[in-house]
DNA sequence: AAAGATAACCCT
DNA sequence: GGGTTATCTTTT
């Protein structure tokens, strides 16, 4: 008879718990099924990962309610999950809580009781009534009548808050949390929609109901149920109490796919052609393989992934394709819609929660096909899984910076061999990683080498700073030859896209007395200025002061601003072309996720004539009419301490260069920099990955870095700095006496060694084989774990791609 | 991570 | 002494 069963929660621990089953649970619980469980005084959801009949020697609770009839995860996904936690070092709870979606299910809230001290007390207080409206008397007095939340309280006097914290302090009062499933129905008015069944009913109805069933008589189908409101008095309580009968069905709204403008299904050209061809067959096969689809900007990739997934709908089987986070506009998820309907499920995070939950409760019925997603897509419970495309696999937004610190397209390759899929990975710039993998064939690589249509690949000219302040001895923004290529675009009408890739007005603002440079009081960086708001910013915590007048060291008035941003070029800009319409897209210009598509819809209209901004407005996406894309400083980001920065910087400006040139006119790309020699600068201006591949592969196996390495970055964070110092100390020693086939680089202070007020040491664990590097980091957990560390003081980042 | 228990510190 | 605050401990 099974009693017990082990469940992983969400928590920074390690571990499964054990809780005994009660009532029918002890009959329908499943490996896989979340289980809502008290633990300390709070109730959390976790998923329970076995079930079994042997004792525990520690005390047992009870589990407060099974949460899903039917497993929610199936053995492959528990196993794509085990897997995520041990290579990344995660908690398999904080792991499971990612890959469902589904908090927005469940509703917590705390309750506050009297205990015993606090209901005597009380009683006595009421017996000798001083004054009826003193607020302590009137919160012991609603809680001696019954248990109930701190706003109740609150309603009833304004004090409870403090009140409440201070007799728990005493022993009077009590909290509890209490959880329950949110009834998806219960849901606001604009969230429902409403269907009529077509039934009749026995019983005599209220003159609402009946006038709502008549309604749904007449136009029968779903019907947003805030719309009804203003048809048919009353709707949305007559909704609710018919459903109750079972005469109406509520169901949940889920935001429109918009379609997007019809994209006519191209022929393929020869290379798309033998692109496919094989995938194809890979698909027919229905085992495990894995492609890298290595096409340059503007050849016809996403062409290339809708055939793919339409012959993975015609052998039966269902697929799934990841994109970046800033990709997965409604317009793209339009485009998916257009072409297989509502097949089709989103996964975004920008979506509600009980939304999200809703989604992914249709993939999980197998009513969604063709799943569209970003990172945590890759978990999407889809039945049967037969493709999953990761574009733009190099993106940096696959990787999450949190625990669990996953690679999506990782996980997506990973899984994919466990379910026997095929995996196409596609970029212009594929990450060294990827390539090399080619390389070793692992994956196949199908090359577009050509744009569609014959279109031409954008002309670069590279335009050296040094050599324009040589003979114009002005250090000005931009080169003569930018501006010259502006003002021709502007006067043929055609549009230009300029990238600066940092945000903010100036860089930095220092002392020309004593050379004194303003810093964020939390974070060792530099305030940058935005001139929006005039204040100065800081880029790490989102600190802010005002522009001092004089310097706060020697009191100079001499106060100097450096550098430049995105926000200077526009400004510029508008002085140097007036008449120029003229748009900014970086993180200070859009604040909500529709701001972003607003922004590049109106520059895809021609509202604008200039679009400027920072690296955002390099990725993905396709504007015809844009002729010119201008860079205006290359250089940003080469001289970052990262062996990545080289690779990081050939991708932007590959990328970038691509926007050019997507319709029918050719295009241009001016590229300013004051390191031309560059190889990454180099190589993307005469847009060659190959050699760019080559010459940075080469780098990486001299200095042992990935791909010829597996990596790790330990962080040790404290807000005392002998604190962290101490810790990333004693790990170095502990790690020592590792020496054949592995190297560690530091402990040292991390490229920004302080961040939020937080001290932070880090150290960089290379191995050559993946084995010994699992082997070391679970010694400097187990470590971390027997000395009491915090949780937060010790982050082990596997496969880093920011050495933060 | 979060909350309760305990130790340390500070005031009139 | 009464009170706040930092630190340690526990979690099934």
């Amino acid at each position: 008879m099974a009693i017990y069963c082990d469940v992983c929660l969400p928590v920074p621990l390690d571990q499964p718990f054990t809780y005994s089953l009660i009532g029918d649970a002890r009959h329908t619980a499943q490996v896989g099924c979340r289980v809502l469980v008290p633990f300390q005084q709070r109730k959390l959801s976790g998923t329970i990962l076995r079930i079994h009949d042997s004792m525990p020697e520690y005390k047992v609770r009870p589990i407060e309610k099974l949460l899903d009839l039917e497993p929610i995860f199936d053995e492959k996904l528990i196993l794509l999950g085990m897997w995520v936690a041990r290579y990344y070092l995660a908690p398999v709870g904080e792991v499971f809580r990612i890959m469902a979606p589904l908090g927005g299910e469940i509703k917590r809230n705390k309750i506050y009781s009297l205990t015993d001290a606090g209901r005597d007390l009380a009683r006595q207080s009421l017996l000798g009534i001083v004054d009826a409206t003193d607020p302590a008397l009137v919160v012991m007095k609603s809680l001696d009548e019954r248990p109930m939340s701190l706003e109740a309280l609150r309603r009833r006097t304004a004090d409870a808050p403090k009140l409440v914290a201070e007799f728990q302090r005493k022993g009077l009062i009590r909290v509890e949390e209490e959880a329950h499933e949110r009834d998806p129905l219960r849901a606001h008015a604009t969230k429902l929609n409403v269907e009529g069944l077509g039934l009749e009913s026995a019983e005599k109805l209220p003159k609402w109901e009946r006038e709502l069933l008549a309604y749904f008589h007449l136009h029968p189908g779903a019907h947003p149920l805030d719309a009804l409101e203003s048809l048919v008095k009353n709707a949305s309580q007559s909704a609710r109490s018919l459903a109750r009968r079972g005469l109406v069905k509520l169901t949940p709204r889920m935001s429109a796919i918009r379609m997007a403008a019809d994209r006519p299904p191209h022929a393929l050209n020869p290379s798309q052609q033998a692109a496919f061809d094989q995938i194809g067959k890979a698909i027919s096969a229905g085992s495990y393989s894995a492609f890298l689809l290595q096409g340059v900007t503007g050849s016809g990739k996403t062409e290339v992934y809708l055939r793919a997934i339409e012959a993975t709908l015609a052998v039966g089987r269902s697929a799934l394709l990841m994109v970046p986070e800033i990709a997965l506009t409604p317009q793209v998820a339009g485009q998916f819609a257009l072409r297989f309907g509502d097949q089709v499920a989103i996964l975004h995070s920008a979506f509600g929660e009980s939304e999200r939950a809703e989604y992914w409760r249709r993939i999980r019925r197998g009513e969604a096909r063709v799943v569209v997603g970003t990172r945590s897509s890759v978990f999407a419970p889809m039945p049967d899984l037969g493709l999953i495309i990761v574009d733009e696999e190099h993106d940096g937004s696959y990787k999450q910076e949190e625990t669990p610190r996953y690679n999506g397209r990782d996980v997506a390759v990973v899984r994919a061999q466990q379910i026997g899929a095929t995996v196409v990975l596609g970029s212009a710039t594929p990450s060294l990683e990827t390539r090399h993998n080619a390389d070793r064939e692992k994956y196949q690589r199908l090359l577009l080498p050509d744009r569609i249509e014959q279109r031409p690949m954008p002309a670069v000219e590279i335009v050296d700073l040094r050599q324009e302040f040589l003979e114009t001895k002005k250090n000005s923004l931009f080169s003569r030859r930018m501006i010259q290529a502006v003002r021709e675009k502007l006067a043929l009408g055609e549009q230009t896209m300029l990238m600066m890739n940092r945000r903010g007005f100036s860089s930095f603002v220092a002392c020309r007395g004593c050379g004194y440079k303003v810093e964020c009081v939390n974070c060792s960086v530099t305030l940058t200025f935005h001139r929006k708001d005039r204040r100065l910013l800081c880029h790490y915590c989102g600190y802010a002061e005002k522009v001092p007048a004089a310097c706060v060291k020697c009191e100079s008035e001499h106060i100097q601003f450096i550098g430049s941003g995105s926000e200077k070029i526009e400004e510029e800009l508008r002085e140097a072309f007036p008449e120029a319409r003229i748009a900014r897209m970086d993180r200070d210009t859009i604040n909500s996720k529709g701001d972003y598509e607003q922004i590049l819809n109106g520059f895809r209209e021609g509202s604008f004539d200039i679009l400027v901004g920072t690296q955002m407005i390099a990725k993905g996406h396709d504007i015809p009419n844009v002729t010119l894309v201008g860079i205006v400083n290359a250089d940003i980001g080469l001289g970052m301490p990262d062996f990545r920065a080289a690779e990081r910087t050939f991708q932007l400006l590959t990328q970038a260069a691509g926007r050019a040139g997507r319709g029918g006119l050719p295009g241009t790309v001016i590229l300013q920099t004051i390191n031309p020699e560059h190889y990454a600068v180099r190589f993307s201006a005469v847009q060659d990955y190959e050699l760019f591949y080559a010459k940075e592969l080469h780098f990486r196996k001299v200095m042992r870095y990935p791909p010829f390495a597996s990596l790790a970055n330990i962080v040790f964070r404290s807000e005392r700095q002998e604190e962290a110092l101490r810790m990333s100390g004693e790990i170095g020693e502990l790690l020592k006496e590792e020496k054949e086939g592995v190297r560690i680089l530091g402990p040292a202070e991390a490229p920004v060694p302080r961040v939020n007020k937080e001290f932070r040491y880090q150290m960089l664990v290379k191995a050559a084989q993946r084995q010994r590097l699992s082997g070391i980091l679970e010694r400097v957990r187990q470590l971390a774990v027997e000395r009491n560390w915090p949780a937060t003081a010790l982050v082990i980042d596997v496969d880093p791609l920011n050495l933060l």
